[in-house]
RNA sequence: GUGAGAUUAGCUCAGUUGGUUAGAGCACUGGUUUGUGGUGCCGGGGGUCGCGGGUUCGAGUCCCGUAUCUCACCCCA
């Protein structure tokens, strides 16, 4: 027997309608924004990502699917998906076009990592990105829009937000952190000395509570950010607020990504196991001249679908279906004729033996059918169907060219 | 990459200190005497006990390896 890879897996119903819902829900709300689907390869070049997600991720460190193609490429498959919205949007030279520019994607994403509840090898995202918009206005947008997301499917969540400053008030703050750091070298973990060299602002969500205990006292990003950073998180939050999004600022929030500046957030549900984080996302405005674009501001976000599905609490709504069946096979070309009609407004489901009307009906009630339709003798004498209705009981005969 | 627990029928699980042809419930399937379903009754199919070694007269049960699953670390959506 062949099996799937670890930590890939099938979606069977429901959760397959669920997926769809899913994407039928984010795509309605995404295009009320003005967001246009782009849909972008699944293999690409592995220097994006060294590029844009960053050397010092742990994600293009250990976890990349990579290898090299028959034409000698290095390739890998895609650990996230903005690197290629980004690609993509530079290639075709809309950077240069001007304008704002909004799109969104979803698929599959790969990573190497150990599987856990929320946690796959193959997983898919629903992700958007907006381009040409420098403004904490778009960033707050961005940020509603999930909410709207979220609220339609009525997946509860609680928002949590941050400024992780930019290029001109950040390297003078690792500064500051890195000379804290050094103090209590002693006493942090082994993972926050290696972070300490890497990218020293992730120490900050060290999930140890001794290096958390620590980190209270080490100078936070917000009290260090320069004037425009710091009026543009002030603003982030009156958009915020004037539109009812309750928030939290959580100073160590901080992105594993590189790519971003500014803005942080992150949606976290309490009901999914450690991997806690539904949606994720920021500002990014140096991606494109990084990837050799023009310089373009961007903000975006993804909202990781598996562990969303989970959430979602509306029910599917019950369709109603069909059963035909004949009694005997002289019947049954009519039954497929009768079939085919209804077909046109729901699901039918057709038996193509011949059984007797107590099978029939024993079939249908298995299939959860709402009608059982039957053709025998006496109905294919007088061009009728017999039709019950399961739940009522009721039933009638009817001519076929009026069903 | 690290740690813990699991793996027996399609599903959920029993299986005694190693001992005859490995069980149950649900699901599936046929019948219940020929045009009225759900619950009843009778029958049937389905397991090389995750895989590979080892110990033993004998292994689902003990030992080793390995794969996968689950959860957590780590990481992140």
């Amino acid at each position: 027997m062949i099996n799937s890879l670890r930590g890939m897996n099938d979606m069977f119903y429901p959760d397959s309608a669920l997926y769809e819902q899913f994407i039928s829900v984010a795509t309605k709300v995404a295009s009320r924004y003005g967001y246009r689907f782009l849909q972008t390869p699944t293999l690409e070049q592995t220097s994006l990502f060294k590029r844009s997600v960053g050397e010092s991720s742990d994600i293009v460190n250990k976890e990349m699917y990579q290898f090299t193609d028959k034409g000698s490429n290095d390739v890998c498959l895609r650990p996230e998906g903005t690197a290629g919205v980004v690609r993509a949007f530079i290639q075709h030279k809309l950077d240069r076009a001007g304008g704002v520019h909004r799109y969104f994607y979803h698929g599959s994403m790969f990573r190497y990592e150990r599987p856990q509840k929320g946690r796959l090898r193959e997983f898919h995202q629903f992700g958007i990105e907006s381009f040409g918009i420098e403004s904490a206005y778009e960033d707050a947008t961005t940020i509603l829009m999930l909410c709207d997301i979220f609220n339609e499917l009525a997946i509860e969540y609680t928002l949590s937000i941050n400024s992780i400053a930019d290029e001109n008030c950040m390297p003078a703050y690792k500064k500051m952190l890195i000379e804290f750091l050094e103090l209590q070298n002693d006493k942090i973990c082994e993972d926050c000395c290696k972070r300490k060299k890497l990218n020293p602002i992730r120490v900050l969500d060290c999930k140890n509570s001794n290096c958390q205990l620590i980190y209270k006292d080490a100078p936070k990003l917000l009290d260090h950010l320069c004037d425009s950073c710091n009026n543009e998180f002030e603003q982030l939050k009156s958009i915020l607020d004037d539109n009812s999004i309750e928030y939290k600022i959580d100073t160590h929030l901080v992105r594993g990504l590189d790519y971003y500046n500014r803005t942080a957030f992150e949606f976290i549900s309490g009901d999914i196991g450690a991997q806690n984080a539904i949606a994720g996302g920021g500002r990014y405005d140096k991606l494109c001249e990084h990837l050799g674009g023009r310089a373009t501001p961007a903000v975006g976000a993804a909202i990781g679908l598996e562990r969303v599905l989970e959430l979602i609490k509306l029910g599917l709504e019950p369709t109603q279906s069909y059963y035909f069946g004949a009694m005997d096979s002289e019947s049954i070309p009519m039954l497929i004729r009768a079939a085919r009609i209804k077909r046109a407004v729901a699901p039918c489901n057709i038996e193509y033996r011949p059984r007797s009307l107590k099978a029939h009906l024993k079939n249908a009630d298995k299939a959860n059918a709402s009608y059982c339709v039957i053709i025998g003798e006496d109905e294919r004498k007088d061009a009728k169907l017999w039709i019950k209705n399961l739940q009522d009981n009721t039933q009638n005969r009817v001519d076929i060219d009026k069903f």
